[in-house]
RNA sequence: AGGGGCGUCGCCAAGUGGUAAGGCAUCGGGUUUUGGUCCCGACAUCCGCAGGUUCGAGUCCUGCCGCCCCUGCCA
């Protein structure tokens, strides 16, 4: 069975396409390689080693792994590690896995900003031997204060016109160890007037004691991102450095430290809108706090938009790389449904998922004219869409199951499935009629008493005459039970928190139904973890790693349409 | 006393002065042993608003309006 969790073959170049329109980005870039500006395209992603990747790491992803496959140049992988306190090597991991599994591969360009720490410290002194830095030993509300706001300009802090020789002593020895954390920082010394805060004499480097991830206790001071992020793109000759929009302000402050260190590479720093989607959440903050509250079951939670969450749940990495293909590249602040993201994952399941029938609320069917004990094989064709894919066999016999809302006792007009003295299908198998309802005490419908008609075996009968429902089912004596989950969307609202003042209050306690009594094809009993099947007429369902031998758990991937469901809901049926 | 961005169909999004691409959604219709898929058709006289320039403006100019981001020793 296919198992889609490893690693996919390279994504498809379908941005190669001269008819389809580029975004800005490509533009630029494009414009660049004409003009032999750069020979070659070299981008990054940056991910800081702190949390899951989710699907608008994804974007960022696909657009710097993508544009790097398709000019052809390359991207590297480098994490952000500057704040040894937040970060750890189990999201190394898991970001490395994650960059896989959308398709992508950064080859041997793995890269650590800490690798630079030395480099990064050389080219500080630089800056404070030219007077372009200097130590300040102002406190961190007080370097607020001095700061200035957002209308009013800040003032010089009293160590702003040390000497070299002192900041340069006092930095080697913050670098040694001497002095407490919070008690001296490296500043740039750029303009306390400048209208753009982030020029307000920066902070370069603050004092740390703290182990880092990978650089152990070599270092008492690390690095701000600011300053360390241009010199790595710099260091590594990266061309065109992508990120999101609220670095834009930043963007003068990448350009001086370009400019004033010792490099001799200049990058372009281009910003892009993130992505945003309708009915969740991408904040790191926020994810984490579903984690810890047991809002959700972990980072790879099926409800989760973390990539582990929409690998457990069966979304395919095609799929997503589609999508974010789709909603393309801009600066607009924006907002995408969701339901954009679903229609990518039905189009690749429809072309690629087996079909197979699980009835996830059996009504017992027995059929009165059919042989007691007698069993037979129906062949079952796997995928429509998929030729190759080939035909199964599927006993049939006496007593089976079909979806209960497959039977109406009093149906609406337009309802095209099994009600009294009415005939349907059953999928590759024979014609039923319905005869006779059975009820409990409640007077709630538990089986229904049919007949078949021998003559339509395979599903269509000599006679040539119609029937307008066909339905799933599974014989009761040869089906296996599974658990199914159900998922909806996390959260009530379309944004979570946006009235609320916190998505956590937003959170759906009904998101996720669990369905116990699932009847499946007993074929399914050996399917692999991560294997996606069409459950006919109901969607997409992926194996859940909890399954184990004697042990089936499907999760909803996603839904296939469902244009019944809106006439019902249009005529006010359901 | 601010600075940086952005506003084209319900949601994305092309458009780079020559008379509004495409996808999703929606609405009709056809095919169908999945009310799935597929196919056909409809869907912005209009581009935040108001002026102006031009033979011609979503694209240029001016002025408004609206939304987002920035005052971490986070990234």
């Amino acid at each position: 069975m296919d198992d889609h969790t490893s690693a996919p073959e390279a994504p498809r170049d379908s941005s190669l396409d001269p008819a389809k329109p580029k975004d800005f980005i490509r533009d630029i870039i494009e414009a660049d390689l004409r003009s032999s500006k750069h020979q070659q395209v070299v981008t990054r992603f940056p991910p800081e080693p702190n949390g899951y990747p989710h699907i608008g790491h994804a974007k960022a992803v696909s657009v710097n792994f993508g544009i790097a496959q398709e000019y052809p140049g390359r991207c590297h992988l480098r994490f952000d590690d500057t704040n040894p306190v937040k970060e750890e090597t189990e999201y190394v991991e898991a970001i490395e896995r994650d960059i896989k599994w959308l398709g992508y591969d950064w080859g041997e360009h793995l890269y650590f900003a800490s690798d630079y720490f030395e480099q990064l410290y050389q080219l500080a002194e630089g800056l404070i031997e030219k007077g372009l830095a200097y130590v300040d030993d102002l406190t961190a509300e007080e370097i607020r204060e001095y700061r200035g706001t957002l209308k009013e300009p800040g003032k010089n802090s009293p160590h702003r016109g040390r000497s070299p020789e002192e900041s340069l002593d006092l930095f080697r020895r913050m670098r040694a160890g001497e002095f407490p954390e919070g008690s001296r920082v490296l500043r740039a010394k750029i303009d306390m007037a400048s209208p753009n805060i982030n020029m307000r004499d920066p902070v370069l480097y603050r004092i740390l004691h703290t182990h880092h991830h990978r650089t152990s206790d070599d270092w008492n001071i690390y690095p701000m991102y600011d300053y360390t992020h241009p010199l790595s793109d710099a260091i590594e000759g990266i061309t065109h450095s992508l990120c999101s929009l609220e670095f834009e302000d930043h963007r003068p402050l990448y350009d001086w430290v370009v400019e004033h260190a010792a490099v001799p590479h200049r990058p372009r720093q281009i910003e892009f809108a993130r992505l945003n989607l309708t009915y969740t959440v991408t904040s790191k903050r926020t994810l984490r706090q579903l984690v810890e509250q047991g809002k959700v079951n972990g980072w790879d939670d099926p409800r989760m938009p973390t990539l582990s969450g929409m690998r457990r749940r069966g979304y395919h990495p095609e799929g997503i790389r589609n999508f974010l293909g789709a909603i393309g590249l801009a600066k607009a602040n924006s907002e995408v449904e969701y339901g954009y993201l679903e229609h990518f994952q039905r189009e690749v399941w429809n072309r690629e998922a087996p079909r197979v029938m699980a009835v996830l609320d059996p009504l017992k069917v027995t059929i009165t004219n059919y042989p007691e004990g007698q069993t037979e094989e129906v062949e079952a064709i796997n995928n429509p869409e998929d030729e190759s894919a080939g035909t199964r066999m599927m006993p049939f016999s006496r007593v089976v199951y079909i979806e209960r809302e497959d039977f109406m006792e009093d149906p609406p007009k337009k309802f095209f499935r099994l009600a009294p003295g009415r005939e349907i299908r059953l999928k590759h198998a024979y014609f039923i009629r319905c005869d006779e309802v059975v009820k409990d005490a409640e007077g709630n419908v538990v089986e229904l008493l049919c007949s078949y008609d021998p003559e339509s075996r395979g599903g269509s009968t000599p006679d040539g005459r119609k029937v307008k429902g066909t339905s799933h089912w599974v014989s009761a004596e040869h089906a296996i039970d599974a658990e199914v989950r159900l998922y909806g969307h996390l959260f009530t609202v379309p944004r979570p928190g946006a009235t609320t003042g916190s998505a956590i209050d937003d959170v759906d306690p009904e998101s996720l139904t669990l369905l116990n009594g699932v009847k499946v094809e007993a074929g399914l009993a050996d399917a692999s973890v991560g294997a996606v099947f069409q459950f006919l007429r109901q969607g997409y369902f992926a194996v859940d790693p909890e399954s184990g031998p004697g042990k089936l758990v499907f999760n909803r991937t996603v839904t296939l349409k469902d244009t019944w469901a809106k006439v019902a809901t249009k005529e006010g049926m359901q």
